[in-house]
DNA sequence: CTTGACGTTCCAGTAACTAGAAGCCCTAAC
DNA sequence: GTTAGGGCTTCTAGTTACTGGAACGTCAAG
């Protein structure tokens, strides 16, 4: 199948598949004669394995290594559970930093009176007044 | 004072004083006689503003559009407000994102019983096998 | 006078793609 | 036969918000 129909089946665009292809996440696709990529249902497999991974937060050099272990009979569980634990905690992280941000926020908002007058807390706290 | 004191002092670095000023969101900064840039107190205020703004998760955009309701004596605290809401819907939607992909990674990791076997619940769910 | 720590500009790189240009290829209709 | 439309190819550039580094100017100390 054509690029676009493996696209659709997978979840992964075009423009996408290609890139992963050209920074080499995914082997490069056959080629038809008219120099088309060509796909089967193996592919269409993996694309979904890597959308699965992305759409899990794993960034795309930790989905190279999760396909590589899949890929790996020998594999072992504790290597997969190791990236995903790094995954998780950076998803932690990073949820805990953007909680604070929107905690602080709310805590302005609820303090603007949010009407025509020139006076604002929110900008009262970014220029440092208390 | 010099770029560098400027940094430290605002907790802006020097190279995003210049990305900054180069992307227009601050004004060009002032020279001395030998070409070096010139701070003084209320640039630092106003970097620090844009640090704190920033780090309460504004896009530079927003942070543009926020100094120039500082700036602007005439400025309604409604606009303000709007701009700090739809900063924390961005926060929350993206907290939302990040502990959905963590809930489902937290549950993977759990049934995964990371040891020397083959056997990875983890792989066989980015593989689509349920 | 030299050394080293600053300052300057400009170019590249980061993450993970997307958008768009220029140019084949294929199919179907006229 | 050819023309119109899509889809395919490659390539470059743009996105966000900077950081790193090169090449070079400037300044204060020894």
């Amino acid at each position: 199948m054509n690029i676009s129909q493996a696209a659709v089946q997978s979840g992964v665009s075009s423009k996408a598949i290609r890139y992963y292809e050209g920074i080499g996440l995914i082997e490069p696709a056959r080629r038809s004669d008219n120099g088309y990529r060509d796909f089967d249902d193996g592919d269409v497999h993996m694309l979904r394995f890597v959308a699965r991974a992305r759409g899990l937060g794993f960034s795309v050099i930790e989905v190279a290594e999760l396909l590589a272990l899949y890929r790996d009979r020998e594999r072992a569980s504790a290597q997969v559970r190791k990236v995903a634990q790094g995954a998780i905690r950076r998803i932690e992280d990073k949820v805990a930093e953007l909680q604070s941000m929107g905690d602080t926020l709310k805590h302005l908002v609820e303090r603007c009176h949010g009407d025509q007058r020139p006076d604002c807390p929110i900008l009262d706290d970014l220029a440092g007044r208390h």
